[in-house]
DNA sequence: CCCCAGTCCTGCGGGC
DNA sequence: TGCCCGCAGGACTGGG
């Protein structure tokens, strides 16, 4: 499930298409259904055919590419869309070829086997109206203690909840919201209004740590082995998983109690009870020594 | 405005 | 053995 530490490893891997012109756009008749194109494929074609990239950027969890003329190609692979250079998982799940002239690769492929993915070409203000800072909060690599509490120190939602929040903090999803709050040691169902100061500078500190170390790992790559590299290579920071995915595993930062699943806003949430009690005086004490031990 | 439930989609694994 | 159902969670929509 590509969130932010998967789509920089994307980026990075794909870096090979810049200075390439665009030759041609195919969309395989393999696709057994198409995924959403906008504008419609026809104009999406039209108006990137013949254009260069020139650089390749990360909106959140999005790809992006720059083209010569000032539109930008955005690809959001959503859960299952891959950013390839090289063959495909399957040939019957590919949603775009772009063939390419000029740059190091000479193809680029998304693919993607649910199809919830999106490509989008869009003008820059079209750029600004969908993944301008109204949409999209700082980029969670590099957020800070106070951008976070200026977005979501007054909310009164759950602070795992809060974190998926794209227009808060950008490029955090399910995986590694869990992962930041261990290492932060705040309780995922804590309200973001209850939260101090001292607990805004563990969950910033967390959020870089954890994504930066799993940028180095080039991403997660769990058990259903959807997400790949630009190579089709699986990542390996699920081998440092510290909770997502392990209920009922004996907590590796504690050594003691077994780590927990709940379910928040329909979706899982695991955390340790022991190093992220819902308890005030240990959470406060535990996080002035938390984060910087990461 | 804030927040939550429902929706899309495919593949996999549990239960019977 | 085979089928069915629930689950996985990105972002978005509609409504309270």
């Amino acid at each position: 499930m590509p969130e932010l530490p998967e789509v920089e490893t994307m980026r990075r891997g794909v870096a090979a298409v810049v200075g390439a012109r665009i030759v041609d756009l195919i969309r395989p008749r393999s696709a057994l259904r198409p995924i959403l194109f906008a504008p419609r494929w026809d104009r999406l074609k039209r108006r990137a055919l013949g254009q260069s990239i020139v650089a390749t950027g990360r909106a959140g969890k999005r790809l992006v590419f720059e083209l010569s003329g000032g539109n930008r190609l955005v690809i959001e692979p959503r859960m299952t869309g891959l950013a390839l250079l090289s063959d495909p998982p399957t040939d019957e799940h590919v949603r775009l070829r772009m063939m390419l002239a000029g740059a190091a690769t000479r193809q680029f492929l998304f693919w993607d086997r649910r199809g919830l993915g999106t490509v989008r070409l869009v003008s820059p203000a079209e750029y600004l109206a969908r993944y301008g800072p109204d949409h999209l909060g700082p980029d969670a690599l590099s957020v800070t203690a106070d951008q976070l509490r200026t977005r979501l120190g007054r909310s009164r939602r759950a602070v795992k909840v809060a974190l998926l929040d794209q227009r808060a903090v950008a490029g955090i999803g399910n995986l590694y919201a869990a992962e930041i709050l261990h290492v932060a040691r705040i309780h995922p169902a804590r309200p973001c209004d209850r939260l101090t100061a001292p607990q805004w500078q563990a969950i910033a500190a967390a959020a870089r740590a954890v994504l930066s170390e799993a940028i180095r790992h080039e991403g997660s790559t769990l058990a259903d082995g959807t997400y790949r590299n630009a190579l089709n290579q699986a990542g390996s920071y699920q081998n440092h998983h510290l909770v997502y995915g392990r209920a009922g595993s004996p907590c590796s930062t504690c050594g003691g109690e077994s780590i927990a699943r709940i379910v928040q806003s329909q979706r899982s949430t695991f955390f340790c009870p022991a190093c992220q009690a819902a308890g005030r005086r240990r959470r406060r004490k535990l996080c002035t020594t938390g984060p910087d031990t990461v």
